[in-house]
DNA sequence: ATTTTGGATGTTACCGATAACATTATTTTG
DNA sequence: CAAAATAATGTTATCGGTAACATCCAAAAT
């Protein structure tokens, strides 16, 4: 591998100099920066980067932490690493996955935490290191998310407007931050519009939101749609209805919340919430950097507006 | 921090000395070796990731590459990440997760690579550095992987001797190692049971194979098993059957293969062939370090034998 | 007793980059 | 036009380790 030095001397420059066109360019004059950048290309030259890490006493090593029993997740954290790492290769950082266990092992430069819960903010809170989380919260930690009240709004909004009369909403059964603001959205729609919320609150797992509606058929009158909190227990109610021989959409809608992976084993496919994760990990990821290049103490949080995806259960327009 | 430095001062011996004791204990006295321990546990002596990566002109970086589409994927990848990331975290190295695109940027000692197609195997074969892949392939190129086909044979087996007395097999439609394996194994099984295989194949959608059993039900009898290479498939083939009033597991059985994440939205739960994932991934990083730091051309291949993971889709005992 | 040998430890140089300081060339100023 | 200020480039020391070589000293061989 071609090194500083080798560049030097092809340019007949001393290492220094190289090393100045490499970081503060403006104090180079014009002529040997080209001479410079001719001679990187010639040789292929990329810096080193355990060589850069040493001097800076860094490591260039992110740690990517998902606190969530990740058994029971969905592709969703793969997106989101996927979107990490595109933002720290860029500046030739490398992203370290870590769990609970093997959290301490090794160094960093900062770190990227998801799946928290409220118990486990006093431990981050702890860490030394810059910090971005992914996930809304309300304790103050920079974060990255989707505009979760925006979008039950949203997509509660589009199943009033294709005219469905009774909007029931399928929670989870957790009392996280998100799972809040998801609620807010739905109920804020049906403030607006003089309806009577019903909130109901599962673990979420497919077979309970399966359950409850089976259990409770005989309750639901034509033109209800479930807005749920989750694609997947949307697949439960999906099923159920289907089960049930319940008409979607035409008689029953279904939404859910997430659009990632469960859609490809859904049909019809739902309608649901969708979030651009790849496009928030990047932000995670070059949030973070900044805070580190820049040694900034709080860097403030950033939503996502998201998007609907239309599938199949909700109807094109109202009857 | 503290550095090798800090150690050798507090021991009163030579910074060479400490570096010993880490590197070739053996060429160290045992009265030494004491003291530098106990100075290293006094002063939480960790090594410096950069500065061994400097002078060993290694990065300490492994390249985790998923050629498959991402988007398309199960949870899967993130297991196998998780057991990668914690073989390597135990010898400070860490994991950089590329794709195809990203794949140049930055130096590495080593790749573990997954999602390979056929096409892939020129481009993998150029790669400078030690490599291991995730799944089996015929191309000579070190590899982990579950045994494929003994899994299929002994889910199929199992169907068997449960009295199904008709086994289908739904087969992904492509022509990569570990469906041919799959397929072996259930052939096999029929083979030494002189039955007549029936084989159909399809792209890894559940709504695929719900199609066909849903088309095709007349044909159908009780006691019919479908043998499916992945739980995508399997959950399709789920659907069909129960909307079309066949009986689980009475009257019709279904296998998958993977026992990962579908089961937590599939119910019945799918008998299916579990993959011990993480394990496989440890063993990924295993096998690559010990080709990095030995130089071995070649370690071998790895065939972790599979576990049936017994759901409510395959009868307890034959009726 | 003297030389040889070999094991245990220390010294030095180096990996590839950068910050801080030193030097040189150029421009500005009185 | 000389002195001072400024800009452009080079030199040196340093980050935290390790390999290669140097030194030292006790045991073995002569």
């Amino acid at each position: 591998m071609a090194t500083l030095n080798d560049v030097a001397k092809l340019a007949n420059v001393s290492k220094m100099t190289v090393s100045r066109v490499i970081n503060h360019p403006e104090k180079v004059t014009d002529d040997l920066k080209q001479l410079v950048y001719q001679a990187m290309r010639e040789i292929d030259y990329h810096p080193n980067v355990a060589a850069k890490a040493l001097v800076n006493n860094s490591t260039r090593i992110i740690k990517f932490c998902v606190l969530e029993d990740i058994d029971t997740t969905e592709p969703y954290y793969m997106n989101l690493m996927i979107g990490i790492a595109r933002a720290l290769d860029a500046q030739q950082y490398s992203l370290q996955l870590v769990t609970r266990r093997n959290f301490d092992i090794g160094n960093c430069d900062g770190y990227v935490v998801t799946g928290m819960r409220k118990d486990d903010f006093e431990w981050v809170g702890k860490l030394k290191k810059p910090l971005v989380i992914f996930g809304e919260n309300r304790f103050g930690f920079d974060y990255v998310d989707t505009n979760n009240k925006a979008g039950t709004f949203m997509i509660s909004n589009l199943a009033l407007k294709r005219g469905y009369k009774r909007l029931i909403f399928i929670g989870m059964d957790s009392r996280e931050s998100f799972e809040y603001s998801r609620e807010a959205g739905y109920l804020q729609l049906l403030q607006e519009n003089q309806m009577l919320p019903e909130i109901h609150r599962f673990d979420n797992h497919s077979h309970l939101s399966q359950k409850f509606v089976v259990d409770n058929w005989d309750k639901f009158e034509p033109d209800t749609c479930f807005i749920c909190a989750s694609d997947r227990l949307a697949l439960g109610a999906e099923r159920a209805i289907e089960s049930c021989g319940g008409l979607i959409p035409k008689d029953y809608g279904v939404t859910g919340f997430d659009g990632v992976f469960l859609n490809q084993v859904a049909f019809p496919q739902i309608t649901t919430v969708k979030q651009a994760i790849v496009e928030m990990g990047m932000a995670c990821g070059d949030r973070l950097l900044d805070k580190i290049m820049n040694h900034v103490d709080s860097a403030g949080s950033l939503m996502f507006e998201p998007q609907i995806s239309m599938g199949g259960t909700i109807r094109d327009a109202a009857k």
